[in-house]
RNA sequence: GGAGCCAUAGCUCAAUCGGUUAGAGCGCUGCCCUGUCACGGCAGAGGUUGCGGGUUCGAGCCCCGUUGGCUCCGCCA
């Protein structure tokens, strides 16, 4: 018999009874009745419930083993006595009566339950990651991110694409996020970075004639969490493709994402327009109507334009100001106290406070500003947002169009969650489309690329030579789901003279572009093909189908906000060998980290 | 770099307006219990209320500082 199983914890059914088996698992729960006594014997598979008999020589040793201690039982299958099956559990019409047991693996006082699964400081999870990836929430979460990227290979492999690996070690990048940097051994004083996507391999992959590229891409960015966006490193679904247009590489996504989502979440509803196409909005648009670029389109909330009500008006908080304005039913009976409250977070937000009226009676406005509102604005008012007696309407007002916008965008996510109002069980998605090429730096007030600087602009050639710059836009385009953005990506820019001029554009000189994006630009000038993708992230797609609201959840080892792996105690001191090694000498070494060096030497004689 | 919230037993939480010996459930230890499945019952151990300072007759509670965590802003071509 094998040493350690015959069957897993989650086989046994009533056509085993009889049979001597052998089960290995962890003791996930101990019910104790004096005289028989019940194991809840756990492994990846299922639970099974295994019976120590009064008379059993060993049942007061094997009471004493604690939960989470792994053992090896051997014992007869039976099918449960007349009304004690347990309906919840799949192995719950039968029983093992053990016979024999064996400790495995011993089990010190834990510091967090495994059963039940009650709350625990996400410090603490962290820490004991291995304990919290027992538990079944997250043990079925990791376990659905594996199926999740089978499919996503599985689907793309049909769709005509062929995987590569691209290079980890590799140049630092002049655009963008800050780079993870590792120093060179045999080249002092130089260092490799580690890529914050392998956006210029998967173009020269194109170049080199492969047509159709994916990869499960790890990408590395030096930049601050939040909920939905890891601090270091996380997965994409990175995608380019030879000889396309925009609506090529649309099609593929409409073509991968609704089954895909559709296979993990079978009972949610996955709208889409004639064709089974993603709706389209425009980034302009897109600001307008929902104050940001990843709008969440399950909150039945639209924010309007009120600039022109205001234009001359002799309130000056309003007067010659972007004013947006965005109704919402079901918030005028709210107490001071919630209205209060909301001007907080506006301040949290940066701005002044959250100007509100509410519609009475007769058409007439209720509220700190209502005086400062005409009856003649106020019926177009209400004729714009379609505002009724007892709505709110809510003001926000900047001489920056984006930060006005970008205000009552935040209050509608805000408003959908808070009234309850974000359509339950959907996955509403949507494409935005003609992103600007270029945006004013709002600090230096130069010219800036707004995006990748890869993307083709609309109208090529023509439109750089012609156009104002900042009304360029590019064939640049983001894949938004329920207000997460999952993607971004472009058509590219392949040919070389409108790659110069988009990066003259953007102040930078052709020896820049030569210097930098060396074997790109030459790859550009030897017959380089049309070509476009898009990238979208495994982390947060995993993070949707599981419906939770942090990307934590769906990561086995996650870092915590400050970029700590708390589990392997990373990032950590190394010792003066290895930084020798690398031709670094510490800036400024602070009183932690010298004594940590010191200690450093200890753990890497414990590795060799 | 900045803001908000949080920090009480191994874990989750409570502690009235600042007032007697800081409580309960889970877990742990011991005992009882022959059909439980979140088993049940009895008893017990377990606390520098994150840390430092201050106000006060008296601080878990108020004030200041600090550390850590989470969330957000900046940042994320």
């Amino acid at each position: 018999m094998h040493p350690y199983r015959s069957h897993t914890c989650g086989e046994l059914r009533q056509s085993h009874a009889g049979q001597t088996v052998r089960l290995s698992g962890w003791i996930h729960n101990r019910r104790d009745l004096g005289g028989v006594l019940f194991l809840d014997l756990r492994d990846h598979y299922g639970i099974t419930q295994i019976v120590v008999p009064p008379n059993a020589p060993f049942q007061d040793a094997i009471s004493r083993l604690g939960k989470e201690t792994v053992i090896r039982i051997d014992g007869a299958v039976r099918i449960r006595p007349d009304g004690t099956a347990n309906a919840n559990l799949p192995t719950g019409d039968v029983e093992v009566v053990v016979a024999e047991y064996e400790v495995l693996g011993t089990c010190q006082a834990l510091p967090m339950n495994i059963f039940p699964e009650d709350h625990t400081p996400e410090e603490t999870r962290l820490t004991y990651r291995f304990l919290d990836l027992r538990r079944s929430a997250l043990h079925h979460n990791i376990l659905q991110r594996s199926r999740v990227i089978a499919s996503i290979r599985r689907r793309m492999t049909d769709l005509g694409f062929n995987e590569f690996q691209t290079p980890i070690l590799t140049a630092s990048s002049p655009e963008g996020a800050r780079d993870f940097l590792v120093p060179s051994r045999l080249h002092p004083g130089k260092f490799y970075a580690l890529p914050q996507a392998p956006q210029q391999f998967k173009q020269l992959l194109m170049m080199s004639g492969f047509d159709r590229y994916f990869q499960i891409a790890p990408c590395f960015r030096d930049e601050d969490a939040r909920a939905d966006r890891s601090p270091g490193e996380f997965y994409q679904l990175d995608m380019e493709m030879s000889f396309v247009t925009q609506d090529d590489v649309f099609a593929v996504c409409e073509a991968l994402f609704p089954p895909l989502f559709a296979e993990f979440q079978p009972t949610w509803k996955l709208p889409l327009e004639d064709g089974g196409k993603f709706p389209r909005i425009t980034y302009a648009d897109a600001m307008l109507k929902y104050g940001v670029d990843k709008p969440d389109l399950r909150i039945p909330l639209e924010i309007k334009d009120a600039t022109d009500l205001f234009a001359g008006s002799e309130f000056k908080a309003f007067a010659n100001k972007t004013v947006r304005v965005l109704k919402v039913t079901g918030c005028a009976d709210k107490p001071r106290s919630w209205f209060d409250g909301l001007q907080d977070l506006a301040k949290k937000l940066g701005a002044q406070g959250l100007a509100y009226v509410i519609v009475e009676e007769g058409g007439t406005l209720k509220g700190p500003i209502a005086k400062f509102v005409t009856p003649a604005v106020t019926a177009e008012l209400q004729a714009r947002t379609g505002a009724v007696v007892g709505d709110t309407i809510f003001f926000s007002a900047h001489t920056d169009a984006s930060i006005a916008a970008g205000l009552l965008g935040h209050m509608r996510n805000h408003f959908g969650r808070e009234l309850n109002l974000i359509e339950p069980n959907t996955f509403r998605f949507c494409w935005i489309v003609d992103f600007p090429m270029f945006e004013k730096d709002p600090e230096t007030g130069a010219v800036a690329f707004s995006h990748n600087p890869f993307s083709m602009p609309q109208g090529g050639m023509e439109a750089l030579l012609t156009q104002d710059p900042l009304t360029i836009k590019a064939f640049q385009y983001d894949i938004v789901c329920n207000g997460i953005e999952l993607s971004s990506g472009a058509i590219r820019n392949h040919v070389p003279d409108i790659m110069y001029k988009a990066f003259e554009i953007a102040g930078y000189g052709p020896e820049v572009v030569n210097d930098r994006f060396k074997g790109m630009i030459n790859a550009m000038k030897f017959g380089a093909p049309p070509h476009g993708g898009i990238a979208p992230g495994v982390d947060r797609i995993v993070m949707l189908l599981a419906d939770e609201p942090n990307l934590r959840e769906v990561i086995a080892f996650p870092m915590n906000q400050n970029a700590q792996d708390l589990l392997m105690n990373a990032p950590s001191p190394v010792s003066d060998k290895q930084l020798r090694d690398v031709h670094l000498s510490l800036r400024k070494p602070p009183g932690q980290a010298a004594a940590g060096a010191a200690a450093a030497p200890a753990s890497g004689a414990a590795k060799a």
